[in-house]
DNA sequence: GGGCAGAGTCAACGTTCGCTCACCTCGTCA
DNA sequence: TGACGAGGTGAGCGAACGTTGACTCTGCCC
């Protein structure tokens, strides 16, 4: 076959290429062949930029991940507003990280247990930035006397679990309870609970209330 | 091979062991052969007892889903005590169930894009019982005027899957925090930020305070 | 006793898998 | 000019995959 042109960066193709079919297939499910495939060139000549089918897993998640600047997006938020505002910040964030990037999210819903090491790198480079902006945060206010003595870590681990839980599963709400729910109104109905259970004085914030 | 002793339940016997199989390697990691090894039977026997190996792993799944009569088990507390004391045994019986049933945690976690049949039955069968009977009491308790006015689905589907997501990532967090969470730590933390933030009053319930 | 159905074995089918080898074709640079 | 390395091809390796067909054994019913 003439190659017409050859890419600059062949490399950078065959990522795009596989992260595509891994995060539609999954580990075992994608072969070698069909990247090879979908990328116009030979297995060969994968294995001439890979050193195999793991290695080539793992950069394809590492990649993916290091797409996205989470701790620098949160920074600008970084002791601004009420534990609330915090609070929509972080879900807003996840939720639209979702939605502009589904091989992403079935990427950390598909890693398998064969491949543990993805998953745990998934987690690393999404998860815990998320994690850590809200443990320093809610810990901040807990000094300030505006969040109730709670422990901050479990507690920033279960709501950014729980944000998690709704982007990974929006699939299935749709199909079991047939009505599909949109990002906002889960967030205008969960934040203010969770915001409200945090602080001090059993009122959300001296934020705007009216939603 | 001299057969010993033919068992009764050579179907079940299969199942149990595809179940651990399947639950250790995935879908597309557990061989028909490896099944067939691990149950002492050649692979063609498997095929006397299930049409093919995609029907088998439906059938695991289904059979483990139903080991538990989770419906049945929270009946028992419907009506009963404060909404803090609900959402306790909720996440009580999501975190039990993960510690006595390690298998379906990673049949939940483990189910991929290819079965994504799999994945809709585990959820049917396993997290619909806990959110619609959360529905039905919160629903009750916000008539009753305890509970504040929220959308009851989206609440109790957003607790569930926060308990869930714990539940799942257990292992992650002690790799990355060092320190094992005990389940009743994360439970006692929680449950009362997430009743606070639902009750009526700010303050969390009439009932017990002192932990 | 004879036929039969269920349960199991053995051997193999055709396919696909990850991966490698020998070879080719360029652009670069001394 | 010519050596060379990066990047590519085509063929094919051995192994593992899901699945099947022909056969055997065994208990049960007529």
């Amino acid at each position: 076959m003439a190659p017409e042109t050859r890419p600059a960066n062949r490399r950078g193709e065959i990522l795009d290429h596989a992260s595509r079919l891994f995060s539609a297939h999954g580990y075992d499910g994608t072969a070698i062949r069909l990247i090879a495939r979908a990328s116009g060139v030979t297995e060969a000549a994968i294995y001439r930029h890979f050193d195999g089918k793991a290695q080539l897993y793992d950069e394809v998640i590492r990649a993916k991940a290091r797409e996205h600047d989470i701790a620098g997006d949160l920074a600008a938020s970084r002791g601004h507003g009420s534990v609330e505002d915090i609070l929509r910040v972080v879900a807003n964030h996840v939720l639209s990280l979702a939605r502009r990037d589904p091989e992403l999210v079935r990427l950390m819903s598909n890693s398998s247990l064969e491949n543990d090491q993805g998953r745990a790198t998934i987690f690393r480079e999404v998860r815990i930035p998320y994690i850590e902006f809200l443990v320093e945060e809610i810990t901040r206010r807990m000094a300030a006397g505006e969040v109730r003595r709670i422990d901050p870590v479990i507690t920033s681990r279960c709501f950014v679990g729980m944000v998690m839980d709704c982007a990974l599963n929006a699939g299935m709400w749709s199909r079991f309870a047939g009505v599909e729910v949109d990002a906002q109104t889960v967030i205008c109905n969960n934040v203010p609970i969770f915001a409200r259970g945090l602080t001090n004085d059993g009122v959300a914030s001296p934020s705007n209330d009216g939603v």
